[in-house]
DNA sequence: ACTTGGTAGACTGTCTACCAAGTGCCATTC
DNA sequence: GAATGGCACTTGGTAGACAGTCTACCAAGT
């Protein structure tokens, strides 16, 4: 998920041409590598990012390291203090609400536009996502439907066939991964219903309620989440730290 | 330079506070002014961008220019290619397509969320800004209507409350700034009439009514651009001239 | 004429070392 | 207890080195 990069790729050339082995860059792996690392907390938010020691953690100099953590500072997973180095970023309360509003956004659009031209071949994966996840949401294995959940998503704003939409949709998604994966049990069977008239819609050809089945469906998420949030916890006792300056994309 | 992102700092914070001296970062300067050449066009696109090139350029050392390079790729600026190095991005036809689409769905959601609670101060100048942009563009200041244009865009998006659509749409904004100038006379007038109206709905939190302009009003824009391309352009330059230096700053 | 092989130059990707400046923390002091 | 001063740590930026790779070009072979 290389961002907005070139439109050349290998995804639509010509059949023939396979890039046979094409060594990641390093500071991508590291990229990846940290991603994950805190998507599945083993870095924990709010935690103080050394350079020098993820460095040695993962055998690479800082060089790499720094490259990506600035580009985790520019999508919002760590906040980069100036001279001081970065922390894992520790979202504030309005910031799913956020984020589910800017998914609303990109994924409502990009339902209308998939449905305005219905890919059989995609189509067809879609239903069987559907049934993938349905199946992993019943038998309990929650990472599994979330994945096949993204999977899904991502599925859908790639058949809009606009890369802007796929590619911002698809650092949101990421987000809402790592927030949401603890309120996945919950939302869940409904969720997969729900997909399933989505890709009913799609496969019709019906745009508008395609879109708006889209919207309803992050709103429920959203409630959901709410509902999660006021009925578990006043957890994490909101310490009174000091002004974390953000500084993402902009100069402040 | 950034119109958009001096807003964040002083403006809105407790009052107290004045960064009295916060140098910015090299690779922040970098970044701005390689965007400011791209989009000037002193760097054409489809030009190799040699990082040590770039660095004795500007007075500096290789390390902040790779980082911009590497930001510059993540939001589609350059092409990075490994092992080879940067080129400074070629748009593809569909491209502007795309982007209009994409900033569709971001800003007719702005501009829905601002319309939910309009804010007196913003609307003002709101309004301001929409008397300023009619003046520039009558008295055929085009960079200074395309600038105002931008800020109201962007002060639409602020308005929403929303980080990450003010993200993103800045993003696209920039990008359309990029491709759009010289499309900026012939549509001009028009998009003013329109903005004013757009300010009303918002106003007077109809948000449907806001959601629609917005989304209307970008759709003038990519038709614009269309009949433009349709009209000037047979699509392959006849001349095989190699260096053609863009002046794209006054009308052709 | 077309392929093959070789060579050379240019850049990137990464590493290491180094220094200046900024930041947080802690002990000392009033 | 609060202000102060100092220290250790970390980033931001620079310089130089080196391997790997990409491009271009030229020469020889078929």
């Amino acid at each position: 998920m290389t961002t907005l990069s070139a439109g050349a790729d290998a995804t639509s050339e010509s059949p023939g041409v396979r890039h046979v082995k094409r060594p990641t860059p390093l500071r991508e792996s590291v990229y990846e590598a940290l991603t994950e690392m805190i998507i599945d907390g083993t870095l924990e938010r709010g935690r103080h990012l050394v350079e020098v020691e993820l460095a040695g953690m993962l055998g690479v100099s800082r060089q790499p390291v720094r490259e990506a953590l600035q580009r985790l500072n520019n999508e919002g997973w760590v906040d980069l203090r100036p001279g001081f180095g970065a922390m894992v970023h520790v979202p504030a309360e309005d910031e799913v609400d956020q984020l589910l509003a800017a998914r609303a956004a990109l994924e409502s659009e990009s339902a209308r536009l998939a449905a305005r031209k219905p890919d059989k071949d995609a189509v067809a994966r879609l239903k069987e996502l559907c049934k993938v996840g349905a199946n992993l949401q019943e038998t309990g294995d929650i990472d599994g439907a979330v994945r096949t959940n993204g999977e899904l998503h991502g599925l859908i704003t790639q058949m809009s066939g606009n890369r802007f939409l796929v590619d911002f949709a698809g650092q949101v998604d990421r987000r809402v991964r790592w927030y949401y994966t603890p309120v996945a049990p919950v939302r869940g069977a409904a969720s997969w219903r729900e997909h399933t008239r989505l890709v009913k819609a799609i496969s019709d050809g019906d745009e508008d309620k395609a879109a708006q089945i889209m919207r309803e469906h992050t709103e429920h998420t959203r409630k959901a989440y709410h509902d999660l949030q006021a009925g578990t916890t006043p957890v994490e006792a909101p310490a009174p730290e000091k002004k974390v300056t953000r500084r993402r994309r902009t100069t402040d």
